[in-house]
DNA sequence: AACATTTCGTGCGTATACACACGTATGTTT
DNA sequence: AAACATACGTGTGTATACGCACGAAATGTT
């Protein structure tokens, strides 16, 4: 039986290695791996407010707001009006957003495959 | 059998989770859950070099610095000369940095038993 | 011994993570 | 309808996280 005090030091050591080596690899694509997880979210649900979006990332509505504006820059995603709600605004997949996000599932496919298999019997 | 694809969102949801709860927790003892992993690190072996430190808690050289920085300042650490290395620096808890583990240790007990307990068949 | 390689800490730049406060808009209660 | 509470996005401040480059010192090689 492990020490109760190894597990939240397990979780820490496993995500942080995780995050290290996809950024490492999705750096190769101009992006970060914290920018994956907002397009993967968004590549499943369209027309998402903002703090819906963080929600689904399990992430805050500031530092969403933040990556948001970056990947506007990069052309990646489009902010527009929320159709009945004016405070809001919805955010989507540019057409070249879908485009690079195509092309980073392939890139992190290696990850999750050997993620995945490591804990398989 | 659930996605590849879930398991990384997992481990994401869980250590973010987890963060923030202990950082609330910790907050209202003016430490944040990363510098109680610190402590908790050097609580475990003494005299330990910035870069062994930064291995220990799976953590970067870089990061590790800037947290001692503000831990000196808090009086919970000291940083001495290495004895034989003399680019090195070891980094030790002070007397108050020991007294304030030991309170931290039992602010976070009831996180890591509901964590184990979580887990437990 | 002279030189090359590696290692340690530091400093810098960028991206998250999140609390908190603010203004504006929605919804709710009276 | 007016007053109130709540929700949305924004802006600010602080603390990580980490790559990269630098100078200084230790180690390895010839």
């Amino acid at each position: 039986m492990t020490d109760r005090a190894e597990l939240p030091m397990a979780l820490r050591a496993a995500y942080l290695a995780m995050h290290r080596k996809s950024d490492a690899q999705f750096a190769n694509y101009g992006v970060t791996a914290d920018q994956f997880v907002l397009l993967a979210t968004l590549s499943r649900g369209d027309a998402l407010t903002q703090r819906e979006l963080a929600r689904r990332m399990s992430s805050d509505p500031s530092t969403v707001r933040a990556m948001l504006v970056l990947l506007e820059k990069l052309g990646l995603i489009e902010r527009d009006m929320h159709p009945s709600d004016s405070r809001a605004r919805t955010v989507a997949l540019s057409v070249a957003g879908k485009r690079k996000f195509r092309e980073l599932w392939k890139a992190g496919e290696s990850i999750r495959t050997k993620m995945f298999d490591s804990i398989q019997p």
